[in-house]
DNA sequence: CAAAGTATGATAGTATTACTATTATATTTG
DNA sequence: CAAATATAATAGTAATACTATCATACTTTG
């Protein structure tokens, strides 16, 4: 088991590069600094050329990979919800209690982000400050139509699916499942955002409380079937 | 009353400007513009040039009002958070039940924005498409934090503050009265993209169910005093 | 092992952006 | 009417976001 999980490598949509960049030692370079650089300088500050110049590479090099930064940014994005969403698939497969299945996403999806030494060229801790930073410039666009018939974001909502269907499996009756759980993927980022810059204006201070706020949320939004 | 209402001009926070738009024409006109401009092509392909193209006037004109079109976009933001607050007091200030009051709040905040004809010059309907798709993008920045320092959130943030208050007026003993706040102020704006983008993981299709989703979120979590 | 193919690097070049600076002109005010 | 102020026009700069071309190095295969 253990070493079937060494050899793992997560799927990305293959549209968001040109050249795949874990194909080579060039293209896993390209990924490993460009999560420290855009976590460093954010992505509006990050270029190509930066990073050609961090790698000891070429712009144009980089460009044979990747199309462009927004590009990159939707490739880190569905890493990361990929990772995450097989995380989340893993830990609670053989929760046989709906709630206590539900409880445990949200812990998965609401915690301080932990290194995953079976990817080694990826940061996970700088990859998830990415996505709380990012994530949301990534379909904040005029494209967002057209990208998202591409299946640009089909990892993301399909983890949003996950969270709709056990939330509906606590409670079948609760009208507004696809809403609720696209509120507590996209609330758990804007959360932790806020826990840094804007504490006024949150209640969550540390990992247990962030957890907390989304476990008391559902388990009194949602009735369960006893 | 309403000879009052009409004479009404927001105050936001003058740092967002070099010189006051509402001081002349010209500003006027600039900020008419610029929310149908941004509406129009997302703020990144926004640009001062184009602007002035568009008003027959030149983008060192514009560079005289706003630093940037980030500072623009701060000030737009910060008019539209002011107009709501204001909404939102006059709507609720003579409501005494506090349950009804909450649900008042969050009915106003929710629905689908109509023009306000006291403001000439501003296209409410657009301005809220603006804070939709762009707001996200005036705080995920690396400078949020001097920003917020120097106060260019401040009216956000007491809107938010408002929405705890009316939380912890339903029910004191509630642990998280900021972080619901922020989660329905965000998610708000997220159930409208997601209408508009990715129906699929939301569902909320109309006005009404927008707000039957945060009110029904609410009303199950608190635990009004009777 | 040589030829061919592929990956990368280096350099140059373009259009656009995001400004700054300067000067000219028009409008307002004292 | 003079002085002050606002706006317009033009030019210029550094950086960005690419594209194109050519050279070179490394790899495969016949």
């Amino acid at each position: 088991m253990k070493e079937l999980l060494n050899s793992l490598q997560l799927r990305v949509h293959e549209k968001t590069y040109i050249k795949d960049p874990e194909s080579s030692d060039l293209g896993k370079k390209i990924i490993k600094y460009s999560i420290i650089l855009i976590d460093q300088l954010g992505f509006e500050a990050f270029t190509f050329k930066k990073l050609g110049l961090q790698i000891n590479s070429n712009e144009s090099s980089v460009y044979r990979y990747f199309e462009n930064k927004h590009k990159l940014l939707l490739y880190l994005s569905a890493w990361y919800w990929a990772w995450l969403e097989y995380q989340i698939v893993l830990a609670t497969y053989s929760i046989a209690n709906p709630a206590e299945k539900l409880n445990k996403m949200i812990e998965l999806i609401s915690q301080k982000v932990e290194l995953d030494n079976r990817f080694d060229h990826i940061n996970e801790k700088k990859l998830s400050s990415i996505v709380i930073n990012e994530f949301s410039k990534s379909f904040l666009t005029k494209e967002v139509d057209q990208e998202n018939k591409e299946g640009y974001f089909s990892v993301y909502k399909r983890l949003i699916g996950r969270f709709s269907v056990a939330i509906s499996d606590v409670d079948s009756s609760y009208p507004f499942p696809a809403s609720l759980a696209s509120t507590i993927v996209e609330g758990s980022l804007h959360q932790r955002f806020l826990k840094e810059h804007f504490p006024k204006i949150t209640n969550c201070n540390d990992k247990e409380t962030t957890i907390l706020f989304f476990q008391d949320l559902i388990n009194k939004t949602l009735v369960q079937k006893s």
